[in-house]
DNA sequence: CTTTACCCGACAAAAATAGTCGGACTAATA
DNA sequence: TATTAGTCCGACTATTTTTGTCGGGTAAAG
């Protein structure tokens, strides 16, 4: 499990493609110009997610993409790990042979973190993002003062209550 | 918040540190033999734990670095945090002024995501893996066949039940 | 048959990662 | 006091990953 931009960039898109989801397909170009990434680079983005199923595509004039199935189906986890080919992540896999047993040790011990940030971020849907999202820019526009307003976004979509101290 | 090699390299490193610690300090060569990280690489890393007062050093033969606190105040965000120097992580940062009201709505909620995975990862001390991992050693050496068994360590660590579908 | 889009592979610049090297400085100890 | 074991530090480099660009395909609508 990887946390990089370019899963930042592969969430964003998704967003904005279930954002603007209607019975037209959406096309990059217009992603592009939403989300000011280039379209290029979205093209391989999409490559693999419609690699990895989570959306189809529609050829031709008036084509684009459309998600493969409900963003209430759709996770967060499955789209960065569908950008992030290299699954890897850690050298020695599985039936390891690094030098000691020490060294497997901490080896399970990042998987098993890894896993972990994996599990949260397979809890977070789009759909719960975008529903979210929708009254967070309905607020925005209403009282577009309080610039801490975002704070708990996910918090409040967990239901939990953690202190989140100090980023 | 990123989650690269990087970070996993230091957490490693720290704990090492802190399963070897005892009234001697310990060197980066030790530390550098039993994990396989190169020394020139991990005198960076410390150098920038050091910094964020994560850890101290002692100069001069017999030298090496000390934990600066007890391993439970010691978590794994801060050890990540204090590596990834560039936390910039958003491009615009705060009073964002991105072209439409759109591509802030995104910014904001990719930070919201990276300050919840921060917050899970502040809630994991350097003891907490330590403890669960001399237990984990134990376990290892007597039954050294079923390969899985690690598979929900640190769930068990923060009570949690996650069902960690599929990685 | 032209246009609009997806599709795909090769290429490339830029950044981050991972590591090297040489030379300080510090303190224990022989 | 000379040696030695360690941290410290900056510069340099190689490799990989990220972040694209480019050129040419293919499919389908009008």
């Amino acid at each position: 499990m990887r946390l990089t931009t370019k899963g930042r960039y592969a969430v964003t898109a998704m967003l904005d493609l279930a954002l603007h989801s209607s019975d037209r397909p959406v096309s990059l170009a217009d992603i592009s110009g939403r989300q000011d990434i280039s379209l290029s680079y979205l093209e391989q983005l999409f490559s693999k997610l419609r690699r990895n199923s989570l959306v189809s595509s529609v050829r031709g004039p008036g084509g684009g993409y459309r998600l493969s199935r409900g963003g209430h189906d759709i996770f967060v986890a499955q789209i960065i790990d569908a950008v992030n080919d290299t699954v890897d992540a850690t050298g020695c896999g599985g039936t390891a042979d690094c030098q000691q047993g020490e060294v497997c040790l901490t080896h399970y011990l990042w998987c098993d973190l890894s896993d972990q940030i994996h599990g949260f971020l397979s809890e977070i849907s789009l759909s719960n993002l975008l529903e979210k999202r929708e009254v967070q820019t309905i607020a925005a526009r209403q009282d577009a003062r309080s610039h801490n307003s975002h704070s708990s976004l996910v918090a409040e979509i967990r239901g939990d209550t953690l202190p989140l101290t100090e980023i």
